[in-house]
DNA sequence: TATGTTATTGACCACATAGTCAACAACCGG
DNA sequence: CCGGTTGTTGACTATGTGGTCAATAACATA
Protein backbone atom coordinates (compact mmCIF):
# COMPACT_ATOMS: atom_id res chain seq x y z
CA UNK A 1 0.00 0.00 0.00
CA UNK A 2 2.69 2.79 1.31
CA UNK A 3 6.07 3.34 -0.20
CA UNK A 4 8.57 1.01 1.15
CA UNK A 5 11.17 2.56 3.31
CA UNK A 6 14.66 1.98 1.77
CA UNK A 7 16.77 1.44 4.58
CA UNK A 8 17.16 -1.55 7.11
CA UNK A 9 16.34 -0.42 10.57
CA UNK A 10 19.10 -2.18 12.12
CA UNK A 11 21.43 -0.77 10.10
CA UNK A 12 20.93 2.84 11.11
CA UNK A 13 20.75 2.30 14.52
CA UNK A 14 24.12 0.13 13.84
CA UNK A 15 25.50 3.20 12.30
CA UNK A 16 24.20 5.70 14.47
CA UNK A 17 25.64 3.50 17.22
CA UNK A 18 28.84 3.93 16.01
CA UNK A 19 28.83 7.46 15.94
CA UNK A 20 27.09 7.61 19.45
CA UNK A 21 30.38 5.74 20.70
CA UNK A 22 32.67 8.12 19.25
CA UNK A 23 31.42 11.58 19.47
CA UNK A 24 28.66 10.67 22.96
CA UNK A 25 24.80 12.10 22.67
CA UNK A 26 25.34 15.49 23.24
CA UNK A 27 28.21 15.95 21.18
CA UNK A 28 27.05 14.19 18.07
CA UNK A 29 25.37 16.20 15.48
CA UNK A 30 22.28 15.72 13.84
CA UNK A 31 24.34 16.04 10.67
CA UNK A 32 26.99 13.41 11.91
CA UNK A 33 23.78 10.78 12.01
CA UNK A 34 22.50 11.84 8.83
CA UNK A 35 26.03 11.25 7.01
CA UNK A 36 26.52 7.76 9.01
CA UNK A 37 22.93 6.30 8.72
CA UNK A 38 23.19 7.75 4.69
CA UNK A 39 19.17 8.86 5.16
CA UNK A 40 17.81 12.09 5.37
CA UNK A 41 16.69 14.11 8.46
CA UNK A 42 13.09 13.92 8.46
CA UNK A 43 13.45 9.88 7.65
CA UNK A 44 15.15 9.69 10.77
CA UNK A 45 12.30 11.54 12.55
CA UNK A 46 9.74 9.22 10.87
CA UNK A 47 11.47 6.18 12.30
CA UNK A 48 12.40 6.80 15.29
CA UNK A 49 11.84 10.28 16.61
CA UNK A 50 14.61 12.37 17.23
CA UNK A 51 18.46 12.15 18.70
CA UNK A 52 17.07 10.97 21.84
CA UNK A 53 15.33 8.63 20.99
CA UNK A 54 17.74 6.92 18.34
CA UNK A 55 19.95 6.87 20.77
CA UNK A 56 18.10 4.95 23.40
CA UNK A 57 17.48 2.26 20.47
CA UNK A 58 21.12 2.35 19.90
CA UNK A 59 21.37 1.79 23.82
CA UNK A 60 19.37 -1.13 23.91
CA UNK A 61 21.15 -3.08 20.97
CA UNK A 62 24.38 -2.35 22.54
CA UNK A 63 22.57 -3.61 25.95
CA UNK A 64 21.93 -6.86 23.92
CA UNK A 65 25.11 -7.47 22.04
CA UNK A 66 27.52 -6.64 25.32
CA UNK A 67 24.97 -9.05 27.29
CA UNK A 68 25.28 -11.92 24.38
CA UNK A 69 29.11 -11.37 24.12
CA UNK A 70 29.62 -11.87 28.08
CA UNK A 71 26.74 -14.64 27.99
CA UNK A 72 29.12 -16.67 24.94
CA UNK A 73 32.34 -15.72 26.88
CA UNK A 74 31.34 -17.10 30.33
CA UNK A 75 28.90 -20.24 29.12
CA UNK A 76 31.22 -21.97 26.97
CA UNK A 77 31.58 -25.78 27.80
CA UNK A 78 35.01 -25.29 27.11
CA UNK A 79 36.69 -24.53 30.48
CA UNK A 80 35.57 -24.51 34.10
CA UNK A 81 33.41 -21.70 34.91
CA UNK A 82 36.41 -19.62 36.58
CA UNK A 83 38.85 -20.28 33.89
CA UNK A 84 35.68 -18.15 31.76
CA UNK A 85 35.90 -15.87 34.07
CA UNK A 86 39.77 -15.37 33.86
CA UNK A 87 39.61 -15.63 30.13
CA UNK A 88 36.65 -13.04 29.88
CA UNK A 89 38.57 -10.24 32.03
CA UNK A 90 41.53 -11.04 30.31
CA UNK A 91 39.75 -10.03 27.47
CA UNK A 92 38.34 -6.91 28.36
CA UNK A 93 41.69 -5.71 29.73
CA UNK A 94 43.21 -6.00 26.18
CA UNK A 95 39.82 -4.58 24.51
CA UNK A 96 39.85 -1.84 26.60
CA UNK A 97 43.34 -1.34 26.02
CA UNK A 98 43.02 -1.22 22.89
CA UNK A 99 44.08 1.91 20.18
CA UNK A 100 40.21 2.70 19.74
CA UNK A 101 39.52 3.35 23.36
CA UNK A 102 36.04 3.53 22.79
CA UNK A 103 33.60 4.22 25.48
CA UNK A 104 30.21 1.70 26.03
CA UNK A 105 27.31 3.61 25.29
CA UNK A 106 26.01 2.69 28.79
CA UNK A 107 28.76 4.69 30.17
CA UNK A 108 28.21 7.27 28.02
CA UNK A 109 24.43 6.87 29.12
CA UNK A 110 25.31 7.14 32.59
CA UNK A 111 27.44 10.08 32.27
CA UNK A 112 25.17 12.47 29.86
CA UNK A 113 21.94 11.39 31.98
CA UNK A 114 20.11 14.43 33.59
CA UNK A 115 18.62 11.99 36.87
CA UNK A 116 17.77 9.21 37.78
CA UNK A 117 14.49 9.69 36.36
CA UNK A 118 16.25 9.71 32.95
CA UNK A 119 15.48 6.55 30.55
CA UNK A 120 19.06 7.21 29.68
CA UNK A 121 19.38 6.30 33.47
CA UNK A 122 16.86 3.57 33.98
CA UNK A 123 17.76 2.31 30.95
CA UNK A 124 21.63 1.52 31.99
CA UNK A 125 20.27 0.59 35.06
CA UNK A 126 18.30 -2.57 33.69
CA UNK A 127 21.12 -3.32 31.70
CA UNK A 128 24.12 -3.01 34.58
CA UNK A 129 20.98 -5.61 36.49
CA UNK A 130 21.28 -7.82 33.41
CA UNK A 131 24.87 -8.33 33.28
CA UNK A 132 25.37 -8.91 36.68
CA UNK A 133 22.82 -11.41 36.21
CA UNK A 134 24.85 -13.32 33.62
CA UNK A 135 28.09 -12.77 35.80
CA UNK A 136 26.24 -14.41 38.84
CA UNK A 137 25.15 -17.53 36.98
CA UNK A 138 28.64 -18.24 36.00
CA UNK A 139 29.37 -17.65 39.21
CA UNK A 140 27.00 -19.41 40.63
CA UNK A 141 28.35 -22.78 38.84
CA UNK A 142 31.92 -21.95 40.00
CA UNK A 143 30.58 -22.07 43.41
CA UNK A 144 29.21 -25.73 42.25
CA UNK A 145 32.10 -26.61 41.31
CA UNK A 146 33.47 -26.00 44.11
CA UNK A 147 36.01 -23.17 42.52
CA UNK A 148 35.36 -20.61 44.85
CA UNK A 149 33.83 -20.45 48.17
CA UNK A 150 30.93 -21.79 49.22
CA UNK A 151 29.89 -18.64 51.12
CA UNK A 152 30.64 -16.29 48.92
CA UNK A 153 28.17 -13.88 48.05
CA UNK A 154 27.43 -14.72 44.54
CA UNK A 155 25.14 -11.49 44.32
CA UNK A 156 27.35 -8.93 45.46
CA UNK A 157 30.16 -10.19 42.92
CA UNK A 158 28.43 -10.32 40.37
CA UNK A 159 28.23 -7.01 40.36
CA UNK A 160 31.28 -6.44 41.93
CA UNK A 161 32.45 -7.93 38.45
CA UNK A 162 30.00 -5.21 36.17
CA UNK A 163 32.18 -2.37 38.26
CA UNK A 164 35.87 -3.88 37.89
CA UNK A 165 34.77 -3.76 33.85
CA UNK A 166 33.60 -0.72 34.37
CA UNK A 167 36.20 0.68 36.15
CA UNK A 168 39.10 -0.72 33.61
CA UNK A 169 36.96 0.70 30.40
CA UNK A 170 37.42 4.17 31.72
CA UNK A 171 41.49 3.52 32.63
CA UNK A 172 41.87 1.75 28.77
CA UNK A 173 39.80 5.02 28.31
CA UNK A 174 42.87 7.30 30.11
CA UNK A 175 45.42 5.59 28.17
CA UNK A 176 46.51 2.67 30.44
CA UNK A 177 48.14 0.61 28.77
CA UNK A 178 47.60 -3.58 28.22
CA UNK A 179 50.04 -4.92 30.60
CA UNK A 180 48.65 -2.53 33.55
CA UNK A 181 45.23 -3.46 32.69
CA UNK A 182 45.78 -7.20 32.35
CA UNK A 183 47.10 -7.23 35.53
CA UNK A 184 44.51 -5.26 37.10
CA UNK A 185 42.24 -7.43 35.66
CA UNK A 186 43.80 -10.33 37.33
CA UNK A 187 44.24 -8.76 40.77
CA UNK A 188 40.27 -8.44 40.22
CA UNK A 189 40.06 -12.43 40.16
CA UNK A 190 41.63 -12.72 43.62
CA UNK A 191 38.53 -12.07 45.51
CA UNK A 192 37.60 -15.56 44.60
CA UNK A 193 40.22 -17.66 45.63
CA UNK A 194 39.33 -20.16 47.74
CA UNK B 1 47.63 51.27 39.13
CA UNK B 2 44.88 49.18 37.11
CA UNK B 3 41.27 48.68 38.05
CA UNK B 4 41.31 45.76 40.72
CA UNK B 5 39.36 42.28 40.37
CA UNK B 6 35.86 42.11 41.99
CA UNK B 7 36.08 38.44 42.51
CA UNK B 8 38.58 35.76 44.19
CA UNK B 9 39.98 33.48 41.34
CA UNK B 10 39.60 30.38 43.33
CA UNK B 11 35.99 30.85 44.15
CA UNK B 12 34.56 31.46 41.01
CA UNK B 13 36.79 27.92 39.77
CA UNK B 14 34.86 26.36 42.45
CA UNK B 15 31.65 27.31 40.98
CA UNK B 16 32.64 26.58 38.06
CA UNK B 17 32.99 22.99 38.84
CA UNK B 18 29.92 22.84 40.44
CA UNK B 19 28.88 23.58 37.39
CA UNK B 20 30.67 20.96 35.41
CA UNK B 21 29.75 18.29 38.51
CA UNK B 22 25.97 18.86 37.44
CA UNK B 23 26.18 19.27 33.56
CA UNK B 24 29.10 18.14 32.41
CA UNK B 25 31.59 20.44 29.90
CA UNK B 26 29.14 20.11 26.66
CA UNK B 27 25.79 20.53 28.58
CA UNK B 28 27.30 23.35 30.56
CA UNK B 29 26.07 26.69 28.97
CA UNK B 30 28.09 29.87 29.15
CA UNK B 31 24.82 31.61 31.12
CA UNK B 32 25.20 28.66 33.29
CA UNK B 33 28.99 29.75 34.77
CA UNK B 34 28.27 33.19 34.32
CA UNK B 35 25.10 32.63 36.72
CA UNK B 36 26.93 30.62 38.98
CA UNK B 37 29.73 32.21 38.84
CA UNK B 38 28.01 36.16 39.10
CA UNK B 39 30.70 37.30 37.12
CA UNK B 40 30.19 38.67 33.11
CA UNK B 41 31.35 36.17 30.12
CA UNK B 42 34.21 38.90 29.18
CA UNK B 43 35.08 38.42 32.62
CA UNK B 44 35.35 35.03 32.77
CA UNK B 45 37.16 35.14 29.24
CA UNK B 46 39.24 37.81 30.66
CA UNK B 47 40.90 35.79 33.59
CA UNK B 48 40.60 32.23 31.97
CA UNK B 49 40.06 32.15 28.29
CA UNK B 50 36.94 30.17 27.43
CA UNK B 51 34.37 27.25 28.94
CA UNK B 52 37.33 24.98 28.12
CA UNK B 53 39.96 26.23 29.72
CA UNK B 54 38.07 26.95 32.70
CA UNK B 55 36.66 23.47 32.72
CA UNK B 56 40.68 22.51 32.90
CA UNK B 57 41.34 24.92 35.83
CA UNK B 58 38.25 23.31 37.67
CA UNK B 59 39.66 19.95 36.92
CA UNK B 60 42.91 20.74 37.97
CA UNK B 61 41.47 22.00 41.15
CA UNK B 62 39.03 18.73 41.20
CA UNK B 63 42.03 16.40 41.12
CA UNK B 64 43.73 18.49 44.00
CA UNK B 65 40.96 18.19 46.10
CA UNK B 66 40.35 14.44 45.45
CA UNK B 67 44.03 13.30 45.76
CA UNK B 68 44.47 15.62 49.09
CA UNK B 69 40.95 13.37 50.58
CA UNK B 70 42.27 10.30 49.90
CA UNK B 71 45.91 10.88 51.12
CA UNK B 72 44.17 12.19 54.44
CA UNK B 73 42.10 8.74 54.43
CA UNK B 74 44.67 7.04 54.04
CA UNK B 75 47.49 8.59 55.93
CA UNK B 76 46.05 9.11 59.26
CA UNK B 77 47.59 7.01 62.01
CA UNK B 78 44.72 6.24 63.65
CA UNK B 79 44.18 2.75 62.34
CA UNK B 80 46.63 0.31 60.49
CA UNK B 81 47.45 0.72 57.01
CA UNK B 82 44.84 -2.32 55.89
CA UNK B 83 42.00 -0.95 58.21
CA UNK B 84 42.13 2.43 56.15
CA UNK B 85 41.79 1.14 53.16
CA UNK B 86 39.01 -0.21 54.55
CA UNK B 87 37.26 2.82 55.85
CA UNK B 88 37.75 4.67 52.64
CA UNK B 89 36.45 2.13 50.63
CA UNK B 90 33.26 1.96 52.71
CA UNK B 91 33.01 5.67 52.68
CA UNK B 92 33.04 5.98 49.15
CA UNK B 93 30.45 3.13 48.63
CA UNK B 94 28.28 5.52 50.86
CA UNK B 95 29.29 8.88 48.97
CA UNK B 96 28.91 7.07 45.15
CA UNK B 97 25.09 6.12 46.62
CA UNK B 98 24.46 9.09 47.83
CA UNK B 99 21.68 11.00 46.36
CA UNK B 100 23.11 13.60 44.95
CA UNK B 101 24.45 10.71 42.29
CA UNK B 102 27.41 13.31 40.77
CA UNK B 103 29.87 12.43 38.95
CA UNK B 104 33.96 13.63 39.37
CA UNK B 105 35.06 16.21 36.44
CA UNK B 106 37.88 13.60 36.33
CA UNK B 107 35.40 10.83 35.05
CA UNK B 108 33.19 13.14 33.19
CA UNK B 109 36.96 15.00 31.16
CA UNK B 110 37.91 11.25 29.99
CA UNK B 111 34.20 11.13 28.44
CA UNK B 112 33.95 14.34 27.15
CA UNK B 113 37.70 14.23 26.09
CA UNK B 114 38.24 13.83 21.83
CA UNK B 115 40.63 11.70 21.78
CA UNK B 116 44.57 10.91 23.43
CA UNK B 117 46.05 14.31 22.76
CA UNK B 118 43.10 16.51 24.30
CA UNK B 119 44.12 18.48 27.33
CA UNK B 120 41.32 16.64 29.32
CA UNK B 121 42.59 13.21 28.87
CA UNK B 122 46.25 13.78 29.70
CA UNK B 123 45.39 15.85 32.79
CA UNK B 124 42.86 12.86 33.67
CA UNK B 125 45.64 10.51 32.96
CA UNK B 126 48.25 12.40 35.35
CA UNK B 127 45.17 12.74 38.13
CA UNK B 128 44.83 8.68 37.90
CA UNK B 129 48.49 8.12 38.50
CA UNK B 130 49.35 10.39 41.07
CA UNK B 131 46.25 8.84 42.70
CA UNK B 132 47.43 5.40 42.09
CA UNK B 133 50.29 7.06 43.78
CA UNK B 134 48.38 7.43 46.68
CA UNK B 135 47.20 3.76 46.97
CA UNK B 136 50.36 2.61 46.47
CA UNK B 137 51.74 4.30 49.52
CA UNK B 138 49.42 2.53 52.06
CA UNK B 139 49.72 -0.50 50.25
CA UNK B 140 53.60 -0.40 50.64
CA UNK B 141 53.04 0.19 54.54
CA UNK B 142 50.07 -2.58 54.91
CA UNK B 143 52.76 -4.81 53.15
CA UNK B 144 55.57 -3.68 55.83
CA UNK B 145 53.12 -4.28 58.13
CA UNK B 146 52.83 -7.66 57.01
CA UNK B 147 49.11 -7.51 56.60
CA UNK B 148 48.57 -8.10 52.90
CA UNK B 149 50.40 -10.96 51.19
CA UNK B 150 54.80 -10.30 50.65
CA UNK B 151 54.68 -10.78 47.27
CA UNK B 152 51.55 -8.78 46.41
CA UNK B 153 52.05 -6.48 43.13
CA UNK B 154 51.92 -3.35 44.76
CA UNK B 155 51.90 -1.39 41.29
CA UNK B 156 49.19 -3.26 39.83
CA UNK B 157 46.86 -3.07 43.02
CA UNK B 158 47.26 0.49 43.01
CA UNK B 159 45.81 0.63 39.83
CA UNK B 160 43.33 -1.53 40.82
CA UNK B 161 41.38 0.05 43.36
CA UNK B 162 41.39 3.20 41.29
CA UNK B 163 39.61 1.30 38.73
CA UNK B 164 37.06 -0.52 41.57
CA UNK B 165 36.30 3.00 42.87
CA UNK B 166 35.79 4.54 39.58
CA UNK B 167 33.33 1.42 38.58
CA UNK B 168 31.59 2.25 41.75
CA UNK B 169 31.06 5.36 40.96
CA UNK B 170 29.44 4.97 37.84
CA UNK B 171 27.17 2.32 39.69
CA UNK B 172 25.88 5.05 42.13
CA UNK B 173 25.16 6.81 39.66
CA UNK B 174 23.22 3.98 37.71
CA UNK B 175 21.16 3.91 41.27
CA UNK B 176 22.84 0.97 42.73
CA UNK B 177 21.85 1.07 46.68
CA UNK B 178 24.17 1.67 49.36
CA UNK B 179 23.95 -1.65 50.84
CA UNK B 180 24.82 -3.39 47.69
CA UNK B 181 27.82 -0.91 46.90
CA UNK B 182 29.30 -1.51 50.19
CA UNK B 183 29.34 -5.48 49.81
CA UNK B 184 31.07 -4.55 46.21
CA UNK B 185 33.23 -2.57 48.67
CA UNK B 186 34.40 -5.33 50.88
CA UNK B 187 34.67 -7.81 47.98
CA UNK B 188 37.05 -5.51 46.52
CA UNK B 189 39.15 -5.98 49.85
CA UNK B 190 38.97 -9.34 49.87
CA UNK B 191 41.96 -9.28 46.87
CA UNK B 192 44.41 -8.41 49.71
CA UNK B 193 43.81 -11.53 51.89
CA UNK B 194 46.87 -12.89 53.09
C1' DT C 1 -4.72 3.39 -14.19
C1' DA C 2 -6.55 6.01 -10.16
C1' DT C 3 -6.05 6.36 -5.24
C1' DG C 4 -4.58 6.25 -0.64
C1' DT C 5 -0.69 5.75 2.24
C1' DT C 6 3.79 6.24 3.65
C1' DA C 7 8.83 7.51 2.54
C1' DT C 8 11.99 10.87 0.87
C1' DT C 9 14.00 15.24 -0.16
C1' DG C 10 15.84 19.60 0.49
C1' DA C 11 14.70 24.02 1.75
C1' DC C 12 13.46 26.36 5.83
C1' DC C 13 13.12 28.19 10.79
C1' DA C 14 13.49 29.56 15.48
C1' DC C 15 16.64 29.41 18.84
C1' DA C 16 20.50 28.82 21.83
C1' DT C 17 25.17 29.20 21.98
C1' DA C 18 30.20 30.53 22.33
C1' DG C 19 32.51 34.21 21.69
C1' DT C 20 33.42 39.67 20.66
C1' DC C 21 33.14 44.72 20.81
C1' DA C 22 33.13 49.21 22.49
C1' DA C 23 31.92 52.16 26.00
C1' DC C 24 32.57 52.93 30.69
C1' DA C 25 34.33 52.38 35.66
C1' DA C 26 37.82 51.81 39.20
C1' DC C 27 42.15 52.06 40.83
C1' DC C 28 46.98 54.29 41.69
C1' DG C 29 51.31 56.46 40.71
C1' DG C 30 52.72 60.76 39.44
C1' DC D 1 43.51 65.47 40.05
C1' DC D 2 45.00 63.40 35.87
C1' DG D 3 46.12 59.55 32.84
C1' DG D 4 47.28 55.01 31.95
C1' DT D 5 46.01 50.40 32.71
C1' DT D 6 42.98 46.84 33.60
C1' DG D 7 38.25 45.14 34.87
C1' DT D 8 33.36 45.29 33.98
C1' DT D 9 29.03 45.60 31.53
C1' DG D 10 25.64 44.65 28.36
C1' DA D 11 24.54 44.78 23.76
C1' DC D 12 25.85 42.43 19.60
C1' DT D 13 27.08 38.71 16.13
C1' DA D 14 27.93 34.63 13.58
C1' DT D 15 27.08 30.14 13.50
C1' DG D 16 25.50 25.62 14.27
C1' DT D 17 21.68 23.27 16.14
C1' DG D 18 17.54 20.25 16.50
C1' DG D 19 13.59 20.12 14.47
C1' DT D 20 9.61 21.13 10.75
C1' DC D 21 7.19 21.82 6.26
C1' DA D 22 5.47 21.09 1.85
C1' DA D 23 6.18 19.06 -2.33
C1' DT D 24 7.16 14.81 -4.52
C1' DA D 25 8.06 9.73 -5.19
C1' DA D 26 7.08 4.83 -4.72
C1' DC D 27 4.44 1.24 -3.72
C1' DA D 28 -0.16 -1.91 -3.16
C1' DT D 29 -4.67 -2.39 -4.00
C1' DA D 30 -8.91 -1.80 -6.31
Amino acid sequence: MARPRKFVESDVVSSASEVFAVHGLAAATLDDLVRATGLGKQSLYNAFGGKRELFLRALSEDREEATRAVSEALGHDDASPLERIRGHLLTMAIEFSGSDRRISLATRALVESTGAEDPLSTATKAGIEQLAGVYAQCLEHAREHKEIPADANVQSLSVYFVAVTRGMELLGRAGVGRSVLTAVALDALRVLRT
